[in-house]
DNA sequence: TTGTTCATCAGGGATGACCCCGGTTCCGTG
DNA sequence: CACGGAACCGGGGTCATCCCTGATGAACAA
């Protein structure tokens, strides 16, 4: 049985292109919708309930991640698989995070498309080789981009840190007292310490504060 | 000019047999060193700076994920590629999360082995194609994950889903009053509402359980 | 020895969070 | 019409949070 596809992209001849290519070449895959907008986009894939979405990033009116972001709360189970001119890090990475499942650049050949196409529906995720590394770059801690040393965060003590991390995942003064075996007291005392320390006025900022920091 | 490898893994075993795969099979990558333990690993890498490091997941003194954490600070020009029995995700987006490149399982043939250390070793990343899938995941907003539907938020009134909004943001109760144009009182009973109906006792529980739901 | 930092604790007070009680109006349904 | 749900508002209470002042001992450096 073959893979059921629905192509979208705002140029029509890319989608002729794309469309008599991926006919011809094999019976594997089979075009059965395509839509050049965000909105016959919602409601093709709506209506015709494809196996893959091949998904052109850049369009008017949101472009592809904005379909994705309406598609998948109502139909989860098609998959999609962006197909671009850009290999810009932030393009990969804001569609692959509003859920497609892999992301080739239009510079593919035939073949290896269909073999994409082909893979993206058995579960895999395809990607032109370079592109994953963005994803891995923007998912692992970042090294270069989020710096261990922190002006304000040096200035903690290490007791101060302790008290923090609890603070941060919302322990009351009392739980973090008897975790750290002290007292209330002495608890609202670093909890101050890191207040003032951090210019920040009440737990919840300090909570937000520390997660960005990756401190829980 | 062949990719130098480090080999880190607990058992000698495994380790003597890739190595003399690799180092029989082909010139393009070569093993420089070898370690059985976190420690020695992290002593070994920094000693030999090697192109790729191949690196067990599960070893005692917390795995390949520590041998990540302590090297990625300071050789970052390092790349890791996982090698693991396991297929499990959770193994995946840890090492990955930590930095690792790449994620091969050791069912893997020695050709598609050097393959793979040679794409890492040029910015690629690598993947057993169904692990790729794991990592998207976690990454991706969840759809199945957090379904749209949840018996207890079905509860809340509309006015009550806008102040659990501002709440979860960590707004005061005076905050969120002048925000929506009511007294502080009426947020009170609002917000009692929410965490009768959510049976959570605080609005620091409040917050996490919005935000697992992404009403933020 | 003296000074500094850290960690520990206390008293007292101001404000906020949360609960329980009560009330009103509006609006839709049986 | 009567009833219930929603949104709205109050009084009064308990407890937590946060700030202030002030104190002790230990560790460490000048």
């Amino acid at each position: 049985m073959s893979v059921r596809v629905f192509l979208v992209d705002d140029h029509a001849l890319f989608r002729a292109g794309v469309r008599a290519e991926l006919d011809t070449i094999t019976d594997e895959v089979e075009v059965i919708g395509e839509a050049g907008s965000v909105g016959e986009a919602v409601a093709g894939i709506a209506h015709h309930k494809p196996d893959v979405v091949l998904l052109d990033v850049h369009m008017p009116d949101g472009g592809g991640a904005e379909v994705l972001r309406q598609i998948r709360t109502k139909i989860p189970e098609v998959t999609f698989l962006a197909l671009s001119v850009s290999d810009a890090a932030e393009d990969v990475i804001n569609v692959i995070r509003a859920g497609a499942r892999g992301y080739v650049t239009k510079t593919i050949s035939s073949q290896e498309l269909v073999r994409a196409v082909v893979r993206v529906s058995e579960g895999d995720a395809v990607f032109s080789p370079r592109l994953a590394g963005f994803v891995l770059d923007a998912f692992a801690d970042r090294p270069g981009a989020a710096p261990i040393s922190d002006p304000e965060l040096d200035l903690l003590t290490p007791r101060e840190r302790d008290v923090l991390r609890l603070l941060a995942r919302g322990y009351a003064y009392k739980e973090i007292a008897s975790e750290l075996f002290i007292s209330v007291k002495t608890v609202e005392t670093h909890v101050s310490s890191v207040l003032r320390k951090t210019q920040l006025s009440n737990r919840y900022e300090l909570s937000r504060w520390a997660t960005d920091r990756r401190l829980v």
